[in-house]
DNA sequence: ATTCTTATTGAAAATGGTTTTCATTATCAA
DNA sequence: TTGATAATGAAAACCATTTTCAATAAGAAT
């Protein structure tokens, strides 16, 4: 079996490698950013216009569901999506939203120790309550430096 | 001026103090639970039958606004409501999420430490972000023991 | 290669949480 | 008590996401 570990991933799991799935990859590869459904559809028709704006959300949902990608939910009513992985993204991060205009910043700072403290919560917490814990998310809600200086 | 801290925080805000407010925030000071806007509606109109929903979604929305109540996102496509300062609850806390059914459990474990780590992370995320930091979010994401049992 | 099974797709319609509109009502300062 | 205006409720609008369903395409079997 050959191809990148997320096609793997789609085979194993007994999903087919489409070309709209290989376009929302791509998409997904070649941006820092936290896409939206929309953004993504939005590019996506640019290689090819046909991409329906359905298939879209359906391959996100897939994709989350088997690891390929992140969903996140920053609280502006809309779903945000990171690739799993992205060669173009720092490793482990977490993020800083700003509660005014909605920009998202990756920041990195004292991961170590702060996986280091998860690792002990998450094991504390799945015996304590039985959980099978898959990941977990930090955000810092805050207003940033812009959005200060318009109010 | 008399009255609790967030009837306070309404006259501080210029906002006046109405029924529809005073039975929403009973409703989240009698729960330890996690309400959507629908919850508290159903719950509201057992007091006051006309109470409308659109009413408990304004008056959710300012209460957030100015930090009575604190809104989260766990990615169920509804918000949820916790009040800020509730007797019922743990005081500082994060949340445990069940992807599968959804169900949330609070959890205080190393809390010490984790808010040590938060306000230096938060302190040297201020500086090197130029961000007005107002609060952070710990959300561990996994599937419970129900859940397990039954797949 | 060709066929066959069935996963996948796209378009349109439906869904469901949340917002907006607007005329009416209620709060509270004067 | 009154006046200014903040707040309300009902209905309609909004908008992200899902569902439906008939058509298409991936990949296993032949």
């Amino acid at each position: 079996m050959r191809g990148p570990w997320w096609q793997k991933r789609l085979y194993d799991f007994g999903y087919r490698l489409t070309s709209p799935r290989q376009i929302i990859i791509n998409i997904l590869r070649n941006t820092d950013k936290h896409l939206s459904a929309e953004d993504i559809y939005i590019d996506a028709i640019k290689t090819n216009p046909s991409i329906g704006l359905t298939t879209v959300y359906r391959t996100l949902d897939l994709f989350s569901q088997i690891g390929v990608v992140q969903k996140f939910d920053f609280g502006e009513g809309r779903a945000r999506y990171e690739l799993t992985n992205n060669p173009l993204k720092k490793d482990h991060h977490h993020h800083l939203v700003c509660v005014n205009c909605k920009s998202i910043i990756d920041y990195t700072d004292f991961v170590n120790e702060e996986l280091e403290l998860m690792n002990k919560t998450e094991k504390a917490l799945s015996e304590k309550y039985q959980f099978n814990i898959f990941h977990h998310t930090i955000n810092f809600y805050g207003m940033c430096s812009k959005c200060r200086i318009k109010e």
